[in-house]
DNA sequence: CGCTAATCGAGACGGTACGTCCCGTCTTCAG
DNA sequence: CTGAAGACGGGACGTACCGTCTCGATTAGCG
């Protein structure tokens, strides 16, 4: 995967890598410093030390620029998490995946950034779908790989696909990340799994 | 419940109904016909034909607003939707509160409605309460009466929260409507109520 | 006259007397602080203490602006100057005339606003009328009475009109000023003059 | 007149004669087409298919470029008006002078080229200098010889130099074309030379 | 029922950020 | 190894809204 991320409009020969690593930098910085209402292109422009033109230039929208970064981010830190362990217990696994998960909710400038990206994917279509295949099936490639195993094992039902599954477990962590609905925690994680590991059972 | 969606800091006795009204409608109509990042308080003002003193006077925010007139029409389409039917069966029930779900949110209003409303509260924690009171808990608490009825019945395990039931139903449909990940009908909400209920059956 | 200098779109009911004041008297510093094609809109409003957007409420260019200033600092020294005096001779009083355009040249400030102003008139049509009607035809006024008197004391021709007779006065002055082909000072306003009343004599 | 309107700083031994040509012909042309303060160094270099390092390379203002672009065509049509012909009657002789000059301002290239160049000199007094030495100089010297021609001829009084009487023919001419305060025609052409005959003759 | 003061519409105000344009410099690459 | 092509940092442009404010005009509720 080459620069699935990349909105290159102009030939991206002449393009000046120093400017756009500042620009992803400047862009996560501020968008966990200042509430995502009030970050604004030309605070990024300022704080990268770079002209307002060489953003709109290479990206179409504020969004697209936090993706860039956030995809840039997951590149970076991609080989420390490539794959889910199997213990041969898919449900202690996949508690440990949405502890993982709880822990990153937990971290302010995690939460800062995810709520951002979240805004974005929710106003504007376009970048839903880049998300998705960006961020998105990737993560959920990596669980699906999981998931084969535990069927071939027994533990999984044939008759849930591997995206059902998967929301399963992670949309109650993501939902009450959103709504606050009540603390999240180790707790509700391992609940959460258990909660799927039984509807999943054959 | 008298009015608890309102944010009324002036004595209120003064306050004029038909502007109230206008700004809500307008609120609305405006939400579902431009981008939501386009939508500006200006423009709820000119359409509802009120001065900008007016809004400020009565709302802290585009959100609030947002709010009070999703409250308020709630309200007025309360009286239909009171209360989940109890036919005995707990996965058929939610199977239809969910696909009633499902039918909302393929409406374009409504989804317009719902991903203004989903933005504001990832921006603002204040309005997250807020929405967590007026819209969320009294849905929940419909919810729980139903599941009380199930648990009467042994439908339902004695080791889960009312909350945690609540979001092994509601959770996976608003994740895949927001992420767009894959359609949403109503096989997806009849598939969502049978994973539920296997994993929260004794 | 009321303010025939104006370029009012919106209800200049409203308008604040404040802003307009320090909008005018900000342009004039600057245009006189700063080479002129280096005054911009934002400096103006910055140094008045006021929005782009009032600038830009009342006045369609930068030029207008310089327009009404003008007037204005005319309109407020108008009294001084008001007709030119008749000692029966005309030469000596043309000369006196000339001799304060050359002076009012020679100081620093007035050079840069008039040159401001020309370069202005020069590329806007439209200005170049309002000069003519708001700056130009009221001082040529002002001399042609002191040319009816002189066409009565038998000391001007018949055949040349007020504008024609006017021009041959100012011309050559403004005309080495705006050149800069050569000093500039008493003794050539007197030749000027001299050369003038030769040329219209009767 | 060797080069005096270069404003070489490299060695321009290397200079691509192609690339001058190009740069000097398509400024004239924008400057005709385009009003003048919407003229723009990329658009020369664009439409003079040259690279905007080439422009600055050799030229140190917009200004500067038109200059070069002028005295250019000057030069080219100096061999046909070569002199002012001498018909033994100064102010007929002149009149036809006056109402060359008022033709070529009526013509609508002409009169922006002039606009604009007009407006250089107002805002740079250096461009003020060589358009002196370049274009005002040698016009003055090609009249200056009609003018002695005259005072031989005992037309002309002696204790008026050249500059003075010249200025006293065109100086008119130009204040109303930039004033546009009349119409700018012939009989005008013909009056201001006879005004300034009389005003010169012994 | 008439007074009076809060609220209303309208919109100008000082600001901030937008996205575009052009400046003058600097870098890359094709001929 | 020149010169076109054009990306770069910078900064002004004119626009759109923000949230505050000042205006009469309206209107509600108390006296």
């Amino acid at each position: 995967m080459p620069d699935a991320s990349e909105f290159s409009s102009p030939a991206p020969r002449r393009r000046s890598e120093r400017s756009r690593a500042a620009i992803l930098t400047a862009a996560l910085e501020l968008a966990v410093e200042v509430p995502y209402g009030r970050l604004g292109i030309e605070a990024i422009a300022a704080r990268a030390g770079v002209g307002k033109a060489t953003i709109y230039r290479w990206w179409p929208s504020k969004g697209a620029i936090l993706i860039d970064a956030l995809a840039d981010a997951n590149a970076r830190s991609a080989e420390a998490t490539y794959g889910i362990p199997d213990s041969g217990d898919l449900e202690a696994d996949m508690a440990g995946v949405l502890r993982a998960i709880v822990d990153e909710l937990a971290d302010p400038g995690w939460d800062a950034l995810l709520r951002a990206l979240t805004v974005e994917t929710l106003l504007d279509p376009t970048l839903r779908t880049t998300v998705l295949e960006t961020i998105f099936t990737p993560q959920l490639a990596m669980v699906a790989r999981r998931f084969t195993a535990a069927r071939t094992a027994g533990q999984l039902r044939d008759d849930v696909d591997d995206l059902g599954a998967f929301e399963l477990f992670v949309a109650p962590v993501f939902h009450r990340w959103q709504g606050g609905t009540a603390p999240l925690d180790h707790a509700y994680a391992d609940a959460v799994a258990a909660r799927a590991c039984r509807a999943l059972a054959p």
